[in-house]
DNA sequence: GTCTATAGAAGGATAGAC
DNA sequence: GTCTATCCTTCTATAGAC
């Protein structure tokens, strides 16, 4: 009964934005041609301009993509696994850290690339990048809520979340411009080191 | 007598490669077009080609050139004038802070966007990002090092100035993202508030 | 070293049949 | 919604005169 509730529904709009999402991610958005597109997604281009007027238009899409999977492809798996609010911090981060590892610090957040490439000439996706950035505090604003008394009441959660993301951000430009994951793991520690030295409870319990 | 001594020598070669510079810095690598270099250094392409075989041997005589002004332009104008080893390396990342604002945040850290837009397809790029990045970060570390006592012994120099890079170049791609300084400023202070936890000097003399 | 002219490929995008 | 064919621009790079 839905409009697009037939058997057999098309999947080449997704097919498409997958293809675009993966290649800008290995190549950047204006390295990565419509052509390639078409034949990673193995699809025509009258498909492509009939979904998306322009590549811009694709190019929003996969960020509106990446918003929709900040929460069920990368926060909430390691919510689900681990319940320790501080941990959970360092789990999300510990993700990028795998993706780092995997791909021998080729590929790291694909934000933060596109941030960088084209937060300036294209006004639109700036704004879907921004708010991809707010998404992924908000989950390490929520791990900060939930440490409760740990962290002093002076301590400005929103600062803090923010923090966490730059060093993640940075951690990984190094990592790529040095093909090591040393630097993004030193700067991970880094900010472990800090958490310890903020929090309330003396025990210093992280490291060891 | 040298071999370009003549009167009238060419300065042909500087105006590519500082059109180059500036393009690449505003809109990327391969977001500029060779017509627009030569436009903007009002130069023909038999005069690019001439000097450079291809458009990537442009983007590393650019990035040779950011190696050699890294001191002259970045590093020796805040040492010349702050001594303090502490604040010449906030009076560094404050060179950063003056440059979004000048640009409404437009602009950041030129070697940041290529490290992330052509580290991996382009490898002799990446090494001479690598090495811009080293070279910041051992004027960072010669701070660290000028800091004598003040720096517990058992403080790694070479992982908190690459910490220090971090926070920068995360910094500064929040500001992009976001067109707004502060995440960079707030970026900077939990650095130095960090720095504070450090050091062995109780007086906490940098927050007032 | 610099010029003009241009090759040859790839770029984004469109038209119109089905 | 998808197809083929193609337009027009821009791209990097080259050729050859001066």
């Amino acid at each position: 009964m839905a409009v697009e509730a037939q058997a057999g529904k098309t999947d080449t709009r997704a097919r498409l934005v997958e293809a675009a999402r993966g290649l800008f991610l290995k190549q950047g958005y204006a390295a990565t041609g419509i052509a390639q597109i078409l034949k990673e997604a193995d699809a025509r281009s009258g498909s492509l301009y009939y979904f998306f007027p322009t590549k811009e238009d694709l190019l929003l899409a996969v960020l509106e993509q990446y918003k929709e999977l900040l929460w069920p492809l990368v926060i909430q798996p390691v919510f689900d696994r681990v319940s320790d609010p501080m941990e959970r911090i360092f789990g999300v981060l510990d993700g990028y850290r795998r993706m780092l590892l995997m791909t021998e610090c080729a590929q790291g957040c694909p934000i933060g690339n596109l941030a960088l490439e084209v937060a300036e000439s294209h006004p639109a996706a700036r704004t879907l990048i921004a708010e991809n950035f707010d998404g992924w505090k908000q989950a390490i604003e929520q791990c900060l809520d939930d440490l409760d008394g740990r962290l002093p009441a002076d301590v400005d959660r929103k600062s803090l979340a923010s923090f966490v993301l730059t060093v993640m951000e940075g951690g990984i430009m190094q990592a790529r411009a040095y093909r090591d994951s040393a630097p993004f793991e030193q700067g991970v520690a880094q900010l472990r080191d800090y958490f310890d030295r903020i929090l309330d409870d003396g025990s210093n319990w992280s490291k060891g």
